[in-house]
DNA sequence: AGGTAGAGAGAGCGGTGCTCTCGTTTCAAC
DNA sequence: GTTGAAACGAGAGCACCGCTCTCTCTACCT
């Protein structure tokens, strides 16, 4: 926990003019998007001159990827937030829920959804060894999910061996990464869910229907998700 | 057919201009990405001053635009060229080379791609009536599958009623405006294919597996498109 | 109490999109 | 063939951007 007691005057305000900065940014990026977030323009609302707020934030990369950090965070306590209520072997009630959590989200916060999970912002690489933790938060929450269906065996899988064998050794290593002992088949039908899912949302989010096809795309959504439960095993029905 | 024959010498020249402008404007999106696309570049490259540009282009948005409609052209292009050897009656085989040309598209123009399927850009709407009949024809070829395949009896399905009411209402006004006999459930099938395809190459061109998870993405795109086919409900395999 | 490090302001550099004005060239109507 | 309009390119200029440097002031630690 990040206690601000016992803590000089000045390293307080130097918090809360942090926090200040991730704020405002927040609201930029809601509003502009992220190729126009300016930090001249948090600095003014700021109430600070441009060159000041460089005492906190290196540059405008580093802007971005404590938004990305704090995006991914976001998503990742909606989507523990959602699950949070849901029994543990309710496998298909909790795939349902991520997903509906992630598109809830991804609706509510477009410009923040699309820094994570849009087109790469140009000359900006988000740095790895922050993002990457955060960043995996949600496909940890799924892969949880397969790896509790499959301890149960409620899950349906032929037991075609997956081709070719650079991909089983690949998938080896993740499974071992993130310490689960579903077959890799299973696995790499997890990473399709998980694509998939994406990019229903995104679709959705980026407007790639068109602005008047659908009344309430939600109705789609759904349909999308019942296909993509049954596309992964979990055969039952997703209401 | 543009034709340039008879056509004043500064006509021509323009239209020269004009070519050179988004070939121009290409290479620049391909190396430096949408968001970094300057008019002050290409009017360098261009050999002009940036004011000059102007004369052809009314603005950044219009070359965005521009490179909207050709990137879409040349997707287009590329599909149609990949189903072109395939007899109409290879649903399967079809619908995996809209697929993976789709894919191989994407990852040689990351780019462009990104202009078209990533986060919008910021401040920019494209303009539909330039750009939804070129950003169509993809989806219009995925459609054309699934109509061939439903036509011919080749694609399973079960008899379950679309819900709610409103989604059937909205799919049968999308089966009016494209011409297809398949029912409601297969043409939110087929949106389905077409979401998590894109989800699928999203995620490979941007990057979210992380850069060295896997040997040969390849691999598992072959894999999510397996698992595609069989979602769909087109029961062959892939190879 | 004094030295140091943090904080903010301001000027400035080179870049951006875009506008306006100004000569020059081209084209077409007469 | 002349002439007037339209197209064209150049240049200056506006407001904005990211970022750097220097300056002053003040809070903090020893």
């Amino acid at each position: 926990m990040a206690d601000s007691s016992n803590l000089t005057p000045r390293a307080r305000a130097r918090e809360q003019t942090m926090r200040d900065i991730v704020r405002i940014g927040r609201e930029h990026l809601a509003t502009e998007g992220a190729a126009a977030l300016s930090l001249r323009a948090v600095a003014r609302d700021l109430g600070l001159v441009s060159s000041a707020v460089y005492r906190y934030v290196a540059s405008r990369d580093e802007l971005l990827t404590l938004l990305v950090v704090n995006g991914y965070d976001e998503l990742g306590d909606a989507v523990d937030a959602a699950l949070e209520p849901l029994d543990r072997d309710d496998h298909v009630g909790r795939l349902v829920a991520i997903a509906r959590a992630t598109r809830a989200w991804a609706l509510a916060e477009p410009a923040t959804y699309a820094l994570l999970f849009g087109s790469p912002v140009p000359g900006y690489e988000a740095p790895a060894e922050q993002t990457t933790g955060p960043g995996t938060r949600v496909v940890g929450r799924l892969v949880e999910v397969w790896e509790d269906a499959w301890q149960a065996g409620a899950i349906s899988l032929d037991d075609a061996p997956i081709t070719p064998r650079r991909l089983s050794r690949d998938l080896a290593r993740v499974r071992k990464q993130v310490g689960i002992t579903a077959p890799d088949r299973l696995v790499a039908r997890g990473l399709f869910a998980w694509a998939a899912l994406f990019g229903c949302v995104s679709f959705e989010v980026f407007g790639q229907y068109g602005a008047d096809t659908f009344t309430d795309p939600g109705d789609l959504f759904e349909h999308h998700l019942a296909a993509l439960v049954e596309a992964v095993g979990l055969a039952q029905q997703a209401r």
